[in-house]
DNA sequence: TACTTTATGTCAGAATACTGACATGAGTCA
DNA sequence: TGACTCATGTCAGTATTCTGACATAAAGTA
């Protein structure tokens, strides 16, 4: 009875629920990828480069759900820190394709593995059945929540 | 099979698949806050003092998963505005009990509605049956979690 | 009692991400 | 061809959150 028609309950919120795995996910990543020197955003980049070389600013900034501006403050600073090369012109359109240098591939092996170390707690009383139930319902939210203007093209 | 035993494949992963709908959750919340004039954590604040009344800035800060330093900028500026009030002096302890003025409550229930139009909207496909799934299956990913030093005491 | 631990509030500075704006390249269409 | 739309890269400024540090109050402990 805490709860009328017109509210939120945050003990049987599915959205606080997921903001509080989120939430635990975030905390957890960032502690095994502190004594590595990297941010989750900045992890989150490598491993994109490292699966799919050649991508440019933008789609890296969608890939890890950030802003272009963000990632383009990351990718001079990692491109700074010989992480990673730059095209300096584009091929077509004004694309800048992205790879990882020798150097960005190593850390971003160190910091995989400890990245995949922290999702196998995280689903370590799933079973496999139940992993795929959750991916399924997990994509049918996100699959819902978009309003219709595109994503919103900021 | 573009992933050996070491790593994390971005098409597969279930760390990745949370992050892309807490991202869309995210900006689909910011995208209704914002006509309102409040923030995610603003709005976070004042639902958890809705729910109970009295708490103080760190529990407000673990409700909304912020630091208590951050929900402490929030509270100065939402005292300042109006939409609530603290003790001037702790009654026990140091924990300084803060409740919504009126205003806050209106703004509070504006906003709460509008979060649980996106909320809605999110598990629109999602039978009931489904539903408690998805949170027992979430609770036990964020139980998981934690590595042991009791959540970090920052 | 005295010491230690834990939780809290707060100040200061740094890091990170965001919004707004502008220019450029490519495609669409009248 | 010219006008329009869209995606991209980038600059500038703002906002939000974080880490680090310190002081205080309560509770546990020797």
């Amino acid at each position: 009875m805490s709860q009328a028609a017109s509210g939120i309950d945050l003990e049987t919120s599915l959205g606080y629920l997921m903001k509080e795995v989120s939430s635990a996910l975030r905390i957890e990543m960032e502690t095994v990828l502190r004594p590595l020197g990297m941010t989750i955003t900045h992890y989150s980049c490598l491993e994109l480069l490292a699966q799919r070389p050649g991508l440019s600013n933008s789609a890296l900034a969608r890939g890890a759900f950030v802003t272009r501006q963000s990632m383009n403050v990351l990718l001079m600073a990692l491109e700074s820190d010989g992480i990673l090369t730059r095209l300096t012109r584009p091929i077509a359109g004004r694309a800048l394709p992205a790879e990882l240098t020798l150097k960005g591939r190593e850390q971003m092996a160190r910091a995989s593995a400890a990245i995949k170390s922290v999702e196998e707690r995280m689903k370590r009383t799933l079973s496999p059945d139940e992993e795929a139930v959750l991916k399924d319902l997990l994509k049918r939210c996100a699959q819902s929540l978009p309003s219709d203007p595109e994503e919103q093209a900021n």
